[in-house]
DNA sequence: TGACAGGTTGTACAAATGTACGATATTGTA
DNA sequence: TACAATATCGTACATTTGTACAACCTGTCA
């Protein structure tokens, strides 16, 4: 039932999806504001993001007032899930190990993180 | 010493890339022979790809009869680095957690390879 | 009810990306 | 040494991406 070939996104547009989901209902202003400090993008940038981000089929909007209030369309998880196995393809050939050990390596994450982590996929 | 600043790599380009590392050492043919049976794509396209990632500075050339053989000019670490700091921007906020969640949850990795991971995470 | 602050829409445009053809050069071989 | 096979090189081109301006609407408050 869920579809299943939306168009590609773009890194922009996957930060920006990222940000409505996370604020579950967004306006342009309300995103503009949520974005990093360091990440530096016009008001007019991030509504054409999230106006294709809309005709390609993972947003939608409401009215309110004279704004456009946007929210997601589509399941975090199945988007998600994508980018990461694309991901992982193109890095690793698809092989999630060297990914993790990386994070583990680099300090991204500690004993505590993989405790519960391994306690997630014991119940698996 | 390491140089810090090369352009971006396309998802394209990074898949290039990756094989001609797993390769070490690679012509245009090699790198077509060890694509994905999946994916498709002509050997002059792999070679415009390869051409690129010369001139983004990623790969040199040696030549061998008539061919050009590429080879990595600069290590994967660095560029792994970028890739994963970047995804891990995009898609969620540079928390690893859920990434790792995502992995654990999914089978994609079992209680074994946490155990090696945690292993890791402890001598740091 | 008129002005204005704040939105949206239409449009633009350079650069990057994915894809690949045709011409040319080179090499090993008969 | 000429030919067939195989590479590269130059070039092309439609799309997508990132970025954004200018013109135009529309609630809201005075």
């Amino acid at each position: 039932m869920t579809q299943k070939k939306l168009p590609a996104l773009s890194p922009s547009e996957t930060e920006i999806l990222r940000l409505v989901w996370q604020l579950n209902k967004a306006t342009v202003k309300d995103v503009c504001d949520k974005l990093p400090a360091k990440r530096k993008i016009a008001y007019a940038t991030v509504q054409t993001l999230l106006r294709r981000l809309e005709k390609k089929g993972y947003l939608q909007h409401d009215i309110r007032g004279k704004a456009h209030v946007f929210f997601a369309a589509v399941k975090s998880e199945n988007v998600i899930k994508r980018s990461i196995n694309d991901f992982l393809d193109r890095l690793f050939g698809g092989d999630p190990i060297p990914l993790m050990q990386y994070l583990a390596e680099h300090g991204k994450i500690d004993a505590d993180d993989i405790e519960k982590l391994k306690r997630l996929a014991d119940k698996k």
